[in-house]
DNA sequence: TTATTTTTATGCCTGCACAGATTGGTGTCA
DNA sequence: TGACACCAATCTGTGCAGGCATAAAAATAA
């Protein structure tokens, strides 16, 4: 996959940052890292722009790369978010996730009511029919798929591309819950329906019943797994940064 | 402020990109960068790849460096942030953050009722207080200064770490309501209210009652700017790249 | 159409000079 | 003696210049 030098580094050293295994507040010396990943200079120095990027370290003179902690990470990142996902804070980062997709859905889906193109709404039509017929079959790796589908359609036709942004974390929520085995046997007669009715909404510019059917699918899904991050603990950043 | 040098070729491309001067579609080559902007490569490549990352362009194999459209944008890269906002986008760009923060401000509330840490709680209060106080008195800028704190003190109060990263960009929505003009000559009496219902109720774990004070400062705020992007267009981001 | 060669821009490597921050020493003064 | 200001050594990231390897598009041949 990562097939360029420079992106393995990334993967290697974000992904133990993440993990903790280089613990925040550590240094790193750019030579080190040349010998011990056995690359050149180049490529470590693009690395770890991409890596203060995402908040994971800062390089200062005389000093070397100083690794930050988890305040200072970019939670919206696409790395972050999948290296937190692999990590033991996979709960915080799931709860976050669904904490803020609880949010957002309901809004989206009002706003895709109000201005969806055409097509979108009838692709929600056929996705959500789909996703009746395969779920009242039990075939749950079909519905899972249409079931991201459907959430990525909603996000997107709420025409706010900060929603749509976040289609590819909300499908990994949806894939890890299935593969935890948090879904039922099949799908819940009532979620069906609320797909059904949302889709109908939007495709209805009904925004009102839009928005009150999502949040009847965001009410269950917490329901189903908010017992995966029980007691983990949570992340209070202090906004102090404001003090230049 | 953007005191290395690569970091100034990152805010010169990207804002050139961001503004449209340089469409989308475009081919960039390396060695002409390098001349037309008198740096050597290293600060190219390095440029290159932080660029890549907030998706604004792509970099391949005999072909060259190609600026990628707006939907490939990274909607919560701060840098693309600003730059939007600096460009002629800066309607939608606000639209779509207060959207997200209507849709986030109120679980935030909510969420900070149950688990904030005493020391916010406390905090929380004070600020309000003093909102109370220089609003009545018509003081504006601390006003302003004031409003800021509030929202990012609940964000992170909230323990999501996903929605105290949003305080800075909201934080440019306030500085930029007040200085577009679009604030009251002073605070109206009952956003005041509104904002010492919040802390009381965060301070007293009301979550219900945190919520939907909350709900009311973002009803009012979403009247008061929603004109700036009357007829702006909309993204819509087709989800189909989960085509691999 | 299909296979092969050529072209060409990025990916990667290395040696060198510079800038700026930390550290420790030096000297001055109380 | 001890506190403090100043200066120099040193260390590490930053930037520069050039070279080779390689992959993918384009052109050519089969």
């Amino acid at each position: 996959m990562a097939t360029s030098l420079h992106a393995h580094v990334v993967e290697h050293l974000g992904s133990r940052i993440v993990s903790g295994q280089v613990p925040r507040g550590s240094i790193l010396l750019a030579a080190d890292l040349e010998q011990r990943l056995q690359v050149s200079r180049s490529v470590i120095r693009e690395a770890i722009r991409v890596l203060a990027q995402c908040g994971l370290v800062t390089s200062t003179k005389r000093v070397g790369i100083r690794v930050m902690g988890a305040e200072s990470w970019n939670p919206y990142d696409d790395h972050v978010i999948r290296w937190r996902l692999a990590s033991d804070q996979k709960g915080t980062q799931l709860r976050s996730l669904t904490e803020l997709r609880i949010s957002v859905e309901p809004m989206a889906a009002e706003l895709a009511a109000e201005v969806a193109p055409e097509t979108m709404r009838k692709e929600l039509m056929m996705i959500s029919a789909q996703m009746s017929h395969y779920g009242r079959q039990g075939d749950l790796r079909r519905f899972l798929e249409l079931d991201i589908r459907f959430h990525a359609l909603v996000l997107a036709a709420s025409g706010n591309e900060m929603f749509a942004n976040l289609s590819t974390p909300i499908g990994a929520i949806l894939r890890g819950r299935t593969e935890l085995g948090l879904m039922p046997e099949r799908p819940h007669e009532e979620a069906l329906l609320w797909h059904q009715s949302v889709a109908d909404a939007i495709s209805n510019s009904d925004s009102a019943s839009a928005r009150k059917n999502m949040e009847s699918i965001m009410r269950r899904t917490h329901n189903e797994i908010c017992s995966l991050w029980e007691g983990q603990p949570r992340l209070f950043v202090d906004p102090a940064k404001d003090t230049k």
